[in-house]
DNA sequence: ACGTCCCATGTAACCGGTTACATTCGACAC
DNA sequence: GTGTCGAATGTAACCGGTTACATGGGACGT
């Protein structure tokens, strides 16, 4: 059994209310005996209980952190940021991944809710009414989420969020000046708040240039997902040349899925991400992206748990970073590949780009 | 003031004793009080302390979890086996970020010792007596890492490991029946286990086949630490055509570092990742790749949580998967682009590879 | 009718800390 | 010398559960 402070009490001949205050910092004990109290502590390696600690003091050092999936980036440097920063005061981090959905991230509340002090949500899928109940039994933080006008926010309820209109409205703009005449948006999943934000502006703004906007639904914001949406786009609207992608990771399986045609970015289609989440040359071209930063988000999180009287902050502004993925459509689009690919077959001599060859090439299915 | 036990056992007109056996399960108590127990504590919303709980029981239901980076999809993906498989059973996680640090590993294990019931250390950058150390207060489960044999390892301690040795030995004699003469291995930080282990083996592998093995440290094993160790080998040894990557990570970093001095893969070089963490489409071309899966080593961590009294598990085998990567080497290494690039050009009507054209196009730097 | 036994429930101690309040003791003023 | 005051320390209640043990009452056997 570990060592307790009755028995750091018992060794150093005071009561346990002496050694828990000579313990505890510096309280009105006199300087001999807590320096007693002290190297006897350290003596038998006592290390005080945090459980004991949190039932007396109600306050437990410790916050849940629940994620729709761990395993994406842009939870993953959340994530990190708001560890590290939490970390650096000493208070822990319970993580739960939601999987996308609402009953866990139910379930993980309940098991979170009475070992922590505060509970920060991510990109939460739960509805206003199931946020507003969980902010009733403890302080909650929304982060990239907000609940509804309608909802009355109780007062334990903050929220912190990135603000993606100025990017995508950006970004828009950008395309057109490109010469790009319509766009692609292919957005995250049913549930995400920030995905319709997106959707939102996107739509705003086209509406505004007139320039028509197609919106692809998607399952997981992921690589694959991205792939799989790219093939989908691909196929019902061959005339595409300008997409803009949910995130990063969508965005590189999107370049995959285009690479995987022969299709050039971007001579044919120009892709714009979003996070700026990519390491330097993780991508191929350099991706145009709007960097609406998790770091930055996960840092304003912490910040706001750290100070609990601080005002509602403000949410994180973003802009376009132009990179390699975006440029002057030079083809009519995706359906004039067919045509140029049989071309350049026709000037028979010059070895074919070692990019197509590759392509052809099958290799064994993944997993 | 959230409800407790006490408010329960009053409103229902029974004792605490008889309210606490009634909401943990069967106990001896009649259906008819249970019943009218379970109904009052609905009725109050009643959820039980954790902490409450864990101090009576001596087990808290959770456990903690150390890693040297959230970011790192190898230990995020391990991280979201362990979670889901743990959550299950509704144990909780506390996570924690070592930064690669042994110091900072060593205070995160203070704040979780009290407040978990066993301790994962993934890949732990302490030395074998620190962990002793840590596991004569509490079970702890090495992950990705193993004691040394001169180390009495304590009845507390497990490890789970990922047995990379028949993976690397097939990935070298793969490269050396594609008539590669000599291998370089890109390694990853010093500190780490199993980094070593595969070094040891592409030395005794190497040693069999009197191939020469040239080894590269590095600092931060991801994609930016693959482009910096890329770029080093290229100067330093340019006639390099086979590198095996201490993940796929670092191999995607020295993908791009090859794309970008215009080096074709496999045609002048040849790369073999590890771990097959990358979704399909994720490598340009297909990574050939060692099958070091850490969702397996997650999976096996937390059979070993749940399964107590488990017999120590055996390792996680590995194997090479070959994809597109991997070829034979149809030039003398990368000191011959030089003299390729400059003939290319001499044959001037076909249209420049679309790849080449994009490398020399200036983009801004990232961030 | 009485003793026995068992089952449902209650009482109270305990887990490891914190802290309000009580106590003790020395210093100082008169 | 004695009363007062305050600083250092001790006593005990408390946080919210669990559980060993005590208690009481009904069923059953003889």
């Amino acid at each position: 059994m570990a060592t307790t402070i009755r028995q750091v009490a018992a060794a150093a001949g005071v009561s346990i209310a002496t050694a828990s205050r000579a313990l505890s910092g510096s309280d009105a004990v006199v300087a001999s005996t807590k320096q007693r109290v002290l190297e006897v502590a350290q003596r038998l390696d006592y290390l005080p209980s945090r459980l004991g600690r949190s039932l007396a003091t109600g306050t437990t050092g410790n916050v849940g952190v629940i994620l729709p999936d761990v395993t994406n980036p842009f939870y993953t440097e959340f994530l990190a940021e708001l560890e590290s920063a939490l970390g650096a005061r000493d208070i822990g981090v319970l993580v739960g991944d939601s999987h996308e959905t609402p009953e866990l991230e139910r379930r993980l509340i309940q098991r979170m809710a009475t070992q922590v002090d505060q509970l920060v949500l991510a990109s939460s899928r739960l509805d206003d009414g199931d946020v507003a109940q969980a902010s009733a039994r403890l302080p909650v933080l929304l982060a990239n989420r907000m609940l509804g006008a309608e909802t009355p926010a109780p007062a334990t309820l903050r929220q912190v969020t990135i603000d993606v209109e100025p990017g995508f409205r950006e970004a828009v703009h950008h395309l057109r000046e490109l010469g790009h005449a319509a766009i692609t948006y292919i957005d995250g999943p049913p549930q995400s708040w920030s995905g319709r934000q997106k959707a939102r502006v996107l739509e705003t703004v086209c509406g505004e240039l007139s320039m028509p906007l197609t919106t692809v639904q998607l399952a997981r914001p992921d690589f694959g997902g991205g792939r799989d949406a790219g093939a989908r786009v691909l196929e019902g609207a061959p005339n595409t040349t300008a997409i803009i992608a949910f995130n990063d990771q969508v965005a590189l399986g999107l370049l995959s899925a285009l690479r995987e045609r022969g299709l050039d970015v971007p001579g044919d289609v120009s892709v714009v991400g979003c996070d700026d989440s990519l390491p330097e040359g993780m991508a191929w071209p350099a991706l145009t992206t709007v960097d609406s930063s998790s770091r930055m988000l996960g840092a304003r999180a912490a910040a706001a748990i750290l100070e609990p009287g601080a005002p509602q902050p403000g949410s994180v502004p973003t802009r376009l970073i132009v990179r390699a993925s975006t440029g002057r459509s030079h083809t009519a689009g995706i359906a004039n590949v067919a045509g140029r690919e049989a071309k350049r077959i026709e000037s028979a001599s010059a070895p074919p780009p070692v990019e197509k060859r590759s392509v052809s090439r099958p290799h064994p299915p993944h997993h």
